[in-house]
DNA sequence: GGTTGTTAGTTGTGCTGTGCATCTTTAATA
DNA sequence: TATTAAAGATGCACAGCACAACTAACAACC
């Protein structure tokens, strides 16, 4: 990975050492997480508020959780995430996935940086904002409000717009939605679910013959709901990963 | 990104200063390509060869072409993917796109470090190694003969299991095949890289009503060929990224 | 210069899946 | 018991694809 010229490049600011002893400078290595639920009808995403501290960059603005790898505490980045995640939300095991890595000379003031982003699916039920003490502040933003016009910390809104992109695309052809309700949960919820990310209705029949083909619900018995007919409640066989469909959602009118 | 915690934590032995002054250390930042391409039938990876250093880290073994970033001459991590793989093969405008990110504590024994995962699809044809000189050596291995139990310098076994399955993933359903080939194509080559990236045959009619449908390719008149019907040459109409198209291909008997 | 072989490219067909609509089931409510 | 509303099943027609068989164009060989 590092070839002698590399090596033999030396630094002023930011100095490594390490054995055999080496010295240049390196970036800041971060990590952010994209964290999505769906609450009330809509996709929101959590976001944090900087300290309004002048000497800090981007004072007040709102990013995405996430910060530096700690070396001491963190084991490898996906550990990182996870810490991130559980520090601001107290969710244990999100579905989490590796989104990307952004890095830039310009993308931070403070010199040249790189940050590894991940995206989080947690149900909207069972979180508790970490909010208060000397934790920032965070709070849940609907990403369609969010998306047009809001800027964010550094490069966050690109950021989350890859987030968004990546989210869309995947659910279009895998049960990743599924990550987004709490167990167990029942067909039509899943396919509220579904239309909620894609924003556009999606058909009943199809949808749950397609479901139910994948093989990965199980069924574990009616579950009570508001009214009228109960319908069947479902846990996923695996929770360990999406299962993927062969095709993608498509109504025959638009292409 | 970085919480006062975070930035109050204060490092032993590899020391970050900026401005405002922070100290703690920092993870290695490493970029590594892994660079595809089609000769002679088969789908084969470039991979250099280490120094025999016994102060090297992995002394001897085929690795990733890839390192450090470096700060002053790498504007953003895709500009560092882009200059490592000029200089190993001396292409300059690859399709070039980002894998992943691995970061740990143990990957590399010189400490923490995380590498910024790129691959890139070139021409067998307008390939020159950088071979000799203080640079490493440089060869091309069939990924057949390479996955299943060569071991490769780091975690770069891994990233190279990662990225074939993530390529012969998306040449399911994109146009990722055409940036294996030299301009202009047939469609029978086209046919014949999906066949050897996939590892087996794709029906000719299906594949060809496919390709058209799509509407990527430009023809650009017949081509002359070895012997027999001379084909139909073609080139993309859009070098910047592939065609999604909306199925994968099935076979009928297999899932 | 016909004949044969090989590769390029087309045409045809049966089947599967799915989009869309309608119908049935179940339980709460009046 | 009638009504309502949501859950879930059934039916149908059309599009697309896998598979196979076909035609087209050129080379090589006798």
């Amino acid at each position: 990975m590092a070839t002698k010229k590399d090596l033999q490049r030396s630094g002023t600011k930011r100095v490594a050492a390490a054995t055999p002893p080496i010295a240049f400078p390196l970036p800041f290595t971060t990590v952010d997480v994209v964290i999505f639920t769906v609450r009330s009808d809509a996709l929101e995403v959590l976001l944090v508020q900087r300290p309004s501290d002048k000497n800090d960059p981007c004072p007040g603005m709102w990013a995405l959780p996430g910060g530096f790898v700690n070396i001491d505490l963190d084991a490898d980045l996906q550990g990182c995430a996870r810490r991130k995640l559980l520090e601001k939300t107290g969710v244990k095991s999100p579905y989490l996935e590796q989104l990307g890595s952004w890095g830039s000379a310009k993308r931070d003031p403070r010199g040249w940086s790189a940050t590894h982003a991940y995206f989080a699916l947690i149900s909207g039920q069972d979180v508790e904002l970490a909010k208060g003490a000397n934790a920032a502040d965070v709070a849940w933003f609907k990403v369609e409000d969010l998306l047009p016009r809001t800027r964010l910390a550094f490069d966050h809104s690109q950021i989350l717009h890859a987030a968004v992109d990546r989210l869309r695309s995947k659910v279009e052809y895998t049960s990743l939605p599924a990550f987004l309700l709490t167990e167990p949960f029942t067909l039509p919820q899943l396919q509220r679910t579904y239309e909620i990310v894609l924003g556009r209705p999606v058909d009943k029949s199809g949808f749950r013959t397609r479901m139910l083909a994948a093989d990965f619900l199980e069924e574990v018995g009616v579950v009570e709901s508001d009214s009228n007919r109960p319908p069947m409640g479902y846990c996923l066989k695996d929770r360990s990963s999406p299962v993927v469909f062969p095709r993608t959602f498509s109504p025959r009118g638009g292409d």
